[in-house]
RNA sequence: GGGAGCAUAGCUCAGCUGGGAGAGCACUUGCCUUACAAGCAAGGGGUCACAGGUUCGAGCCCUGUUGUUCCCACCA
């Protein structure tokens, strides 16, 4: 037999079982028509770095459940990726670019994307190497970049039938610019910051010479380019200023003054100064009165020709300017303190401006309802549950979608404009000319799309779409995608949609959410708070399952978690634990192969029976995605049950007289053991297989095992609660003993009151080791003379001990009657509920069985405690 | 403005469909008991935020309050 060494040490093994899961071929997915699918398809990490432990969370909870499948017998497929990340990658290596002095523009649109590819294929390969290290059991052969050439092929697919079906237009609207990423956003990519500002109170004089408006604005810098001023139509005040006309200080400009339901009559003066470029809302009303559209800010947030002589300005510094130029002109009535919610950018967190401007955009009402319909109709689910209304609000609330950036990396937008006829050629195929006038003279949309464009089809590309593979049809609609919260609306429903309208199936049937991985003070962990602790380290010193352990248990799905390394190290000692276990069923190993033997000990029948109930609850627990408590109670059978108890009550066997006996206590400890590792290996695959591996064993590998089941021929719930008897009386006699600091060398004959003889009687053995008894007598009366011996009372027994130099009999006597009170109350408690007729009427009757099991308990303590007390008179 | 989460032991958190409050860490005491001191055994410690309600029975369900975190929303 192989010995183990004393301390288990994941560094000498993880990429040792990690090689020969690889030789082995186990992680591959095949098509097989006799068995069920099983698909995740693995939310691409960005290529923007290496993961953090967000990414660590995401590949334990899908490595657990890819694993679990996989030995349930399904044809588990965990497909890889990468995400081509377009603005956050791009940003990364322009940053590098910077050290040397250089920007994109210096090494040309071409140059540039070659350095991305680069940077790609670096990073890429250093996600696969951490993913490889966390255990994370992929099918790497189909790996995937969102880039690749069927990416793009689906892609532009998708592009060219929207644009065909009408769905995708290109308009000038009010977009989200982010001036340093000099690039349009969507709405889901601004971040919204509360931040204190003031409420500037500006003059505008009338025409006519008749008087002034005053208007109220957070941003005065936007005034060069208003148009108009609104007030609302029932608003008294104004009613016959409507119509006129008004002067735009520092520029001049003659504006009309309209009337819109859009003003609220209760906020600042009442009056509004129109910006139709630079305000969504203001671009509205505009369209409605017909007021001039003029752009003041250009793509850098700088004010542009336009601004008159504040062309040039950076947009903080032109608001400087204009505020104290109205202040000096007089036209500045008052500034309020007035915090407002500021929209950022996600990536660079710079304030974003909203500014009018020519873009693509996805028309989102015809997409939104089969979208919707699969979540309620429950063809899709999220767990947990109430991740469903964040989803439904946020489809409801949709506008279109703005999907071009003015970015390099990414998808290039398959359009042509053509200079002669003003045509946009869209096609599968790259045209050579315009496919209305046949000009030659066309150019193609600089810009790319959204990464999220591509994201969305994520699913279905990488299984083959558009090409009918029959990889889709098996593996496709997925069954399970998991992900942290912060993306459902990212991701989760541009999925969902996307494969409502091209695949005519949602994507997934169920979305399993998790929380963040926060610091231990609760914090995001961040790069600019340098907070963030590498899984990788931990890896290293702790082992990737005591990682994957720490991520899973004490956690519940959809909530966040706080990561302790004190957790890791608390891991990594239960990975020891099971180690030194399995090294004590090794050293005591002569059988070669795993079974049961013909007859049983009642111990025997204990452990399995409580397997066989473990087994059931984790079944249970893995239907219910409740993978943190079903790692909690495997941990605590492994700990307690197996380890504490079981693993003890074999030495007298293993060492005893008795051959066959030891070799039968040999063969249950090796069962159990092996089906210990089956149920935990889901949760760490590394050391489970290295054990399994040592151990007489089937098949290759643990990874490709089956499962346990509960199987109903090793279910003894008679046994189980008899040796619980006998357990309780072990830890009855402990706690006496330690009470009066009594050394286990110490070995008193134990004296056995009980009226379950027969129970007791099998577990004498276990009473003298665990409990450290000399002798055992097991009698049904009570010794003639207990003076002089301590004692123990369990519900089912008294045992005496004879120590009378450790005895103060006024000691005993207050120790047992406050025992004796605290069994009096109890009892008087359960003979309450069960002398309340409501309660047996109304309780279901296992309930009311058991609390009348728990009286007769009670009753007999309450015997054994006064018989106790009246010995020591 | 709308929506959601959280509030349980000193700390961090579990607690599944309502049926006598749990884990890890920390703490106290005793043990190098031939698998493991990264261990064993025994302990201490909780008005389950507050107030009502439903129920035979509430940490769990309902209503309200307080504190806290987050998401969404075009009030200048």
């Amino acid at each position: 037999m192989k010995q183990l060494p004393k301390v288990y040490d994941p560094q000498a093994t993880e990429k040792r079982i990690y090689q020969m899961w690889l030789d082995g071929g186990w992680f591959a997915a095949h098509r097989d028509p006799s068995k069920k699918p099983f698909t995740i398809v693995m939310p691409p990490p960005n290529v923007t770095g290496q993961l953090h432990m967000g990414h660590a969370m995401d590949c334990t909870l899908q490595d657990i459940l890819i694993r679990y499948k996989r030995m349930k017998g399904y044809a588990a497929l965990w497909l890889p990726g990468v995400d081509h990340a377009g603005i956050a990658t791009q940003i990364k290596v322009e940053e590098e670019l910077r050290k040397e002095g250089l920007t994109r523009y210096d090494l040309g649109r071409e140059k540039f994307l070659e350095k991305v590819w680069d940077w790609k294929q670096k990073y890429g390969d250093r996600i696969v190497m951490q993913q490889r290290t966390l255990g994370s059991s992929c099918d790497w052969d189909r790996h995937r970049f969102t880039m690749d050439e069927g990416c793009s092929n689906a892609v532009r697919t998708v592009f060219v039938n929207l644009y065909k079906k009408g769905l995708i237009y290109r308009g000038s609207r009010i977009i989200n610019w982010c001036p340093h990423c000099t690039t349009a956003l969507s709405d889901a990519e601004v971040e919204y910051v509360d931040k204190p500002g003031h409420l500037w109170h500006i003059r505008y004089p009338l025409s006519d010479g008749s008087g002034y408006v005053v208007v109220a604005t957070t941003r005065p810098e936007t005034m060069l380019g208003d148009t108009g001023v609104a007030v609302n139509p029932n608003d008294e005040r104004y009613k016959d200023i409507v119509g006129k006309t008004c002067i735009l200080p520092l520029v001049g400009r003659e504006m009309p003054i309209v009337a819109d339901e859009y003003v609220d009559m209760e906020f600042g003066t009442g009056c509004v100064k129109m910006t139709p470029a630079h305000d969504p809302n203001d671009f509205e009303v505009g369209l409605r009165h017909n007021l001039e559209v003029i752009r003041v800010l250009d793509d850098n947030g700088c004010v542009n020709a336009e601004g008159g002589r504040y062309e040039g300005l950076d947009r903080y510094e032109a608001r400087k300017q204009i505020v104290a130029d109205l202040e000096a002109g007089g036209w500045l009535v008052k500034i309020e303190d007035h915090a407002h919610n500021v929209g950022t950018c996600y990536r660079c967190h710079s304030d974003v401006e909203p500014i009018i401007s020519a873009q693509w955009f996805v028309k989102m009402a015809p997409l939104v309802g089969p979208a919707i319909d699969a979540v309620t109709s429950g063809r899709t689910k999220f767990v947990p549950a109430r991740f469903t209304k964040n989803y439904i609000n946020w489809m409801e609330g949709l506008h279109d979608w703005c999907i071009s950036r003015q970015l390099w990396w990414g998808h290039q937008i398959p359009v042509w404009y053509c200079a002669d006829c003003g045509h946009m050629t869209c096609s599968m195929e790259d045209p050579t000319e315009c496919e209305e006038c046949h000009s030659r003279n066309i150019e193609r949309d600089p810009d790319v799309l959204d990464t999220w464009f591509s994201s969305a089809l994520w699913p279905f590309e990488t299984l083959g779409w558009p090409e009918k593979t029959e990889d889709l049809d098996y593996f496709y609609l997925t069954d399970v995608l998991v992900t942290g919260y912060d993306i459902i609306t990212f991701w989760v429903s541009r999925m969902i949609f996307s494969g409502c309208e091209h695949t005519g199936q949602t994507p997934f049937h169920t979305v399993l959410i998790h929380g963040l991985v926060r610091d231990d003070k609760g914090r995001k962990m961040s790069k600019s708070l340098g907070n963030g602790i590498d899984p990788l380290e931990m890896v290293e010193q702790f082992g990737a399952d005591a990682l994957r352990m720490n991520m899973i248990t004490g956690n519940s799905p959809g909530n966040d978690m706080r990561f302790y390394v004190e957790r890791c190290e608390a891991m990594r000692n239960f990975a020891n634990k099971l180690w030194n276990a399995s090294r004590f069923v090794m050293m005591n190993l002569t059988v070669e192969t795993n079974r049961l033997p013909d007859r049983l000990e009642l111990e025997d029948r204990w452990i399995l029976s409580k397997l066989n109930g473990l087994c059931r609850e984790i079944s249970d627990n893995f239907d219910k995605y409740e993978l943190g408590v079903a790692a909690g109670k495997i941990y605590d059978f492994i700990w307690d049950t197996f380890c504490d108890w079981y693993i003890e009550l074999t030495k007298p066997r293993l060492n005893g007289e008795d051959a066959d006996a030891a070799v039968r206590a040999q063969q249950v400890l090796l069962y159990v053991l092996t089906e210990i590792l089956k149920l935990l290996h889901p949760f760490m695959p590394f050391i489970t297989e290295e054990i399994y591996q040592a151990l007489p064993h089937e098949g290759d590998a643990l990874m490709v095992q089956a499962y346990p089941e509960y199987r109903e021929d090793h279910c003894w719930p008679e046994d189980e609660a008899a040796f619980e008897m006998i357990m309780n009386a072990v830890r009855a006699v402990r706690s006496r003993r330690a009470e009066m600091n009594v050394p286990p060398s110490k070995k008193p004959t134990l004296t056995i009151v009980t009226a379950r003889g027969d129970v007791f009687e099998q577990g004498r053995v276990y009473l003298s080791k665990l409990a450290y008894a000399g002798a055992v007598e097991i009698t049904d009366a009570a010794p003639a003379d207990t003076q002089g011996m301590v004692s123990a009372v369990t519900d089912d027994a008294r045992l005496y001990m004879p120590m009378a130099e450790l005895v103060d009999l006024d000691k005993e006597r207050e120790r047992i009657g406050k025992e004796l009170e605290k069994a009096r109350d109890n009892l008087k408690r359960i003979e309450g509920k069960l002398a309340n007729e409501k309660f047996v009427a109304n309780a279901p009757a296992a309930v009311v069985e058991a609390e009348r099991e728990r009286a007769a308990k009670a009753r007999t303590l309450i015997e054994n405690l006064e018989t106790s007390l009246a010995a020591l008179r």
